[in-house]
DNA sequence: CTTGTTTTGACCTTTACTGACCTTTTGGTT
DNA sequence: AACCAAAAGGTCAGTAAAGGTCAAAACAAG
């Protein structure tokens, strides 16, 4: 088996049942005989927002490497479909607004939390020209989504 | 969790109900077994005026530090004011962190709430180049801001 | 033998901590 | 007054302690 599917294993087990853990990436590397940025290639192939998991991390002393993991299942799957498909890279804020409206309407926001999305989803806020007008206000949809799907606060 | 922390953390309970409040230096120094110029490293990366602190101090016999919780009638000052400024105009990462901190520990927004919009001003979720990043953020600051002052909801 | 995956290492960025040296203020001494 | 020493706090550059990136090499599968 190899190296990274080892420590894949290992980080998974690691989590028990709690839903987030917390790691150094050196002390990790060194447990596992391997270069520190082995560790990131795990991450970045295993632990993905399409495989269920967030990571943060920070640098310095004290730094670390979180890994949350989201359950995916809280977003219905009609707003899944609607962003994970690359044939849009981008999204309207007529669009925007139907999807946050459909958000509040399921109960997966409250009308602040709608509100204050709506806001910062309105054109004037973003600001900017059309191609990439749509292409924020879908990567901010898309972050809106995988916090969403935390479940650790 | 390092040392910065704890003496932050030290700190903002020292607060408790006062907006301000007044140490020595090297006596803080001292009871946190490290260098005075610890504790100015701590004032200026966790008590800046974008996390809504302000810090006088002074020298010699009688010296002091008094560190001053800003009220949110005048934070938004500090940043929306270099918006106007064409000297540099937005807002960074931390400033923005710093920003939503507060308002955390205020509990003018909740835990989730901070959450999503730590993620939603994350520069990866941006994602677009210096100058129009950093003024993208504040424009979402700004309306998020609008957006708490209205007290329909 | 070509393609995709894994592993490695050199180099980089961010954050935290330290110590040497500097400035300001107060209060006593001459 | 003028001076000086003690008692604060400030600055800045350097070091340490993390984690990140990227491309090349090695490996595995078809």
């Amino acid at each position: 088996m190899s190296l990274v599917t080892e420590i894949e294993k290992y980080l998974k087990k690691l989590f028990g049942n709690r839903d987030v853990i917390e790691v150094q990436r050196n002390e990790l590397a060194e447990f596992f005989n391997c270069v520190p940025s082995q560790i990131n290639y795990v991450l970045s192939t295993r632990f993905t927002p399409a495989h269920g998991y967030l990571v943060e991390s920070r640098r310095g002393g004290g730094g670390y490497v979180r890994i949350i993991k989201l359950s995916w299942n809280v977003i219905p799957q009609y707003f899944l479909k609607e962003l994970s498909e690359d044939v849009r890279p981008g999204i309207s804020q007529q669009d925007a607004e139907g999807v946050l409206k459909r958000l509040f309407e399921d109960e997966l926001i409250t009308n602040r939390e709608y509100n204050i999305l709506k806001a910062i989803m309105d054109r004037d806020t973003l600001a900017l020209n059309l191609p990439e007008r749509d292409m924020i206000r879908a990567r901010i949809m898309q972050a809106l989504f995988t916090t969403l799907c935390r479940d650790d606060f």
